[in-house]
DNA sequence: CCACCATTCGAACGGTCGTTTGAATCGTTC
DNA sequence: GAACGATTCAAACGACCGTTCGAATGGTGG
């Protein structure tokens, strides 16, 4: 096998174990094993375990986040409703660059939770530009909502689309399978109706609160 | 110290080291090593890592859901509105049961991103009944809404809810410490108008869709 | 054909993991 | 105070971890 090849054998599954079972849980011997690849092949083509985690990030995120500045940049002026700034955001990583959105949100969001330490400084660098313009997107279609406000309910929509995707299967138990994470579409169109009202519902007035 | 303290501290630890790290990041060693107990007193006090993972999350789930069925039922039926919905069902798991909110919500974010295999089930079982109870509550309250989508909705509302709290810290630094995920009363706010806002939205056509 | 460099490979390294064991210790009961 | 069950303890078990090393292998340019 070339050399090109098993670094990319390696990088595909990685992202998949890295899906399943996390940072920690996943094992280079478990990993190489189904790549097809020598255990000491990790180390020669990335260096370290914590290398290729990043490397798999690395390949994804930055076309993902080039997409979504995209969509938002095409969305014409006359149309800039909330719905079409969400649908930027959320579709490019719920639909994967190459048939891989499901698990690429996957290892999104269990990297996101599991935070090893080494990437808590990298993904927040990764994302940071991209919510910023996003945020000021939302806040001049929203011009009645505040900045913190329209941070929350960013925030609030990447965790429900994380969220749907990490468990998609406790999900379809719950619901006898009536709901299906894996059709995209569904879930693409639930999520934008969804987060699009969340965004645009009346902004929280904020003082005396009640207690339970 | 006595048999049932050192039980206790185990559990106390076991829950900050769950939601700091994840299970599978997490040793016996360190775990032990915090609580101040030996080694082996997890598998002489539970028999095993998983057993005592599960000890964890049995300790809190069973009163926070009461709670949300309690609080659930104290609303009178003239204010059914969604808002009150959404606040009895967010509000326990983000107060937690003896303030300790952030850290209980942070392990269960872990342990449903991580789903070792063996709590699958587990966790299925605990929130499905209290689920259907707010999707039952929710329905009656949105008549226009179909099942699938009310499902959808509340299961985004359990992400964004998850979210918020797991990447706290994130969420400050993006924010340049303008959102504050360690203010629960801000939190709670802004996530029940957020999903409220979400559920009430207007229900998805589902027919002919526009492909990016 | 040969020398060369990149890559692969089997094997081992030290270290940490969850678990088990058997002896030491504690609090209670007679 | 002696006997006893419950609990704690130090130590070790085998297994697996990420990483490293030197030899084997492969294709390429001289």
């Amino acid at each position: 096998m070339a050399a090109a090849d098993t670094r990319e054998t390696l990088l595909d599954a990685a992202e998949e174990l890295l899906a399943e079972q996390g940072y920690a849980a996943t094992s280079l011997r478990q990993l190489t094993a189904r790549a097809g690849a020598n255990l000491a092949a990790v180390n020669y083509h990335f260096g370290s375990k914590e290398a290729l985690a990043k490397a798999v990030l690395e390949r994804r995120i930055a076309p993902i986040n080039a997409e979504r500045l995209r969509r938002l940049a095409a969305i014409p002026p006359r149309r800039r409703r909330v719905e079409a700034i969400v649908r930027a955001f959320v579709e490019p990583p719920l639909r994967g660059g190459a048939g891989t959105g499901e698990r690429l949100c996957r290892v999104f969001g269990r990297m996101s939770v599991e935070q090893p330490p080494f990437l808590r400084v990298f993904l927040g660098q990764q994302f940071r530009g991209v919510a910023r313009r996003f945020h000021a997107a939302l806040r001049a279609t929203l011009p009645g909502h505040g900045e913190a406000e329209v941070w929350w309910r960013l925030h609030f929509t990447v965790g429900a689309m994380a969220h749907a995707l990490q468990n998609a299967h406790l999900f379809a138990d719950f619901t006898h399978g009536l709901c299906r994470a894996d059709d995209v579409d569904q879930l693409v169109d639930q999520l934008v109706a969804f987060a699009a009202g969340g965004l645009r519902a009346a902004s929280t007035a904020a003082p005396a609160r009640r207690r339970a």
